[in-house]
DNA sequence: CCGATTCCGTTTGGTAGCAAACAAAACCGG
DNA sequence: CCGGTTTTGTTTGCTACCAAACGGAATCGG
């Protein structure tokens, strides 16, 4: 399969592999591992700009509020695993997600130090009307993948994220 | 393919497809994109932690040391380009790594609106005994995928990249 | 020349992200 | 009970990241 889509793209990469020349370097993985991230900040920020700018999130805020429809309330040290930041970095996003009005949190009251946080009314509205939206956005970022390609994309990554979890 | 490296992530995956229920929504674009920022994630921290924390390194500021050193000084707007960030971002990074002592900042006297950026010795110093380590450690972390899925890998992705920074 | 415009990097103001230190609450062994 | 330990979320201090506004420098039209 060609790559007309991407020359550019391609022809980069072979300029910086010119560039390193003959140092016995993993080009493979070189090139696997840079293009997850780059994939990922252009997602991001296509997304951010594209869909959650007009709601006033930004990709870790619409997480949490996607993270609490799907899960319901939850303890703050859950919904941080399930949205993968740190408990420090959580508290920081659900302070800018109650100033908006998206969430609220709730003292626990069998074990006060404990809380939880739970979608508002407005919270709720939010995700609804945005979710359908974002999906259609994720769908136009990988548009040029066939729906096995999609899952074969998927399946490979899954396997990077287990393998960088444990390195 | 079987998944047999990470059944508890399927397993989620399959969880939230089941909480969302029928909503005709596009979920192989979904997980495609939701594991391209994971994967992401997961990568990042992983290097950061593993290699580059004891070098006094961000993934930024080690992406721009990188790019210095395979393209040589440049023009600060080039770098921002090349490292994919802004320059806002940029001045930002290059003011830690000035800290460091990794990299000078030079008036062009042609033109004194512009500045370029350079390793200094420590830098490409660092930059040399760094890089083939952080290599190393990508290979880790894409160490279950063969050869050909790493290719295939890179190749989905550069076809996302493009995609969504038109999107 | 010179005024308007464009170009370039920095600054400003905001959010996000982490690790480590912290304080309060709960738990546990005696 | 009670002192020490563990658990839980927040705070602190730092870096990174962006958009928009800025201010000085170059350029271009007349």
């Amino acid at each position: 399969m060609e790559d007309r889509a991407s020359p550019r793209l391609l022809d980069a990469e072979r300029l910086i592999q010119a560039r390193l020349g003959d140092r016995q370097l993993d080009f493979d993985s070189m090139l696997a591992v840079s293009n997850i991230y780059r994939a990922a900040t252009a997602v991001r920020r296509s997304a951010e700009r594209g869909v959650l700018a007009q709601f006033g999130l930004s990709w870790g805020g619409f997480t949490t509020l996607w993270v609490l429809w799907v899960w319901g309330e939850m303890r703050t040290a859950d919904l941080a695993e399930e949205c993968d930041l740190s408990k420090a970095t959580l508290t920081g996003v659900v302070k800018t997600l109650e100033k908006r009005g998206f969430v609220e949190r709730r003292q626990v009251e069998s074990d006060r130090r404990r809380v939880t946080v739970a979608l508002t009314d407005a919270g709720l509205d939010t995700i609804e009307s945005l979710f359908p939206r974002f999906n259609r956005y994720e769908g136009e970022m990988v548009r040029e993948l066939s729906t096995d390609e999609k899952q074969a994309l998927a399946g490979l990554l899954r396997r990077v994220i287990v393998a960088a979890g444990q390195a």
